[in-house]
DNA sequence: GCGCCTATGTTTCCGGCGTCAACTTTTTTG
DNA sequence: CAAAAAAGTTGACGCCGGAAACATAGGCGC
């Protein structure tokens, strides 16, 4: 019992979680707000006293995404040994993550369902750049002396794998019959910072 | 009078036009069926005639988008003369259509807006595809012998042109006091296919 | 030029949605 | 043990997308 709501036990967090639960069996068009108090057992203006409307119960729901995300993706790593190794673990994990759960990811990147003012939001969010920030560190030397060297590297390294995420999702990729992405992330990747010397 | 509806002479084109200047005007959330309908001064159910209902429309309306964002990528071409110019140049086009229609370049790609088994948006979407895979031909030699170099090459640049665009969109790269991206695309791309000999 | 036919658009109704205000129940607190 | 605050319920509202029944207006056969 962290915090002690009065009636239901953890309502705040039992409607973080029933979310996640529905986003990923109906789908973001049956996540609505009624739907998850529904599945909760409650009324459906209950939610109301623990979040900011719709939008903080979504947004709510994107920061617990992101929370996941960054765990899932350092669990993909110590396996790994170099660090041309390390980099395609991470960035694997960040697309295995977005193809396990297509509609959280989305959810997650949606300034439409998420408020990315909100501060818990935030916090997540940076937990999970955090992961993606270090293994841009070895891409740092690509861009020379250059102002904002490992920040460039940063921006790069997300771009790439947010875009390939993302395009994957959406079926725009070239794909086998079963849908599957013809060329993995790690095939796309040109030959860059791991060719010239890297571990 | 490309098309002669009955009543209102062109209702269809003219519903795709209201829904993205609505779109831009009121954002994602505004943009619904009735109020599409409204501004074009018709009954909410007239659209059905059309459209297969709001996905329909919607669809439309993505294709449309598609449509201008291939013209907008071609139109900056010309001017540029060499090959990694003409990349550059096709890539900033990308991010500032984007920027400049951020509503409508989120609804190109959202599965929860458009049918991207539609017909009519296929075409449009490789009328845009077209334009980068161009401009991803002189990145080919980065991936040697391996088969479908080519393609991968596309998925390559379309993965760090579109991952950028959106990350700019949602507003989590770093930016300055007014929201700009601190590094501008031409910055974060790492220097492959135009340091050793390219035009 | 008249009568049908079909394409186009309207009206009306339905259930689901998010939000709100008023009310009830439960827990805390002094 | 009583007052207050927190947590949840109920019922209403307006907006939404969809469907069915109806209205209208051009096209076409004759």
């Amino acid at each position: 019992m962290d915090e002690k709501p009065y009636h239901h036990g953890d309502l705040k967090r039992a409607l973080v979680d029933a979310g996640i639960a529905l986003l990923e069996e109906a789908g973001p068009q049956g996540l609505s707000l009624r739907a998850i108090a529904a599945r909760v057992g409650v009324s459906h203006a209950a939610p109301r006293r623990h979040f900011d409307g719709v939008l903080g119960l979504k947004t709510a729901i994107a920061a617990e995404g992101f929370r996941r995300h960054a765990a899932f993706m350092r669990d993909g790593l110590p396996a790994q040994t170099g660090r041309g190794d390390r980099r395609f673990a991470a960035m694997i994990g960040y697309v295995r993550f977005a193809q396990a759960h297509p509609h959280l990811f989305t959810l997650m990147f949606s300034t439409r369902d998420a408020d990315f003012a909100d501060p818990e939001l935030q916090r997540a969010g940076a937990e999970s750049y955090g992961v993606l920030s270090d293994i841009a560190a070895g891409l740092e030397p690509l861009y020379g002396d250059a102002p904002d060297a490992r920040r460039r590297a940063e921006t790069f390294l997300w771009s790439v794998v947010h875009g390939y995420s993302q395009l994957a999702l959406t079926g725009l990729l070239h794909t086998d019959a079963h849908g599957t992405p013809l060329h993995r992330i790690e095939d796309v990747m040109p030959p860059i910072g791991t060719a010239a010397g890297d571990n």
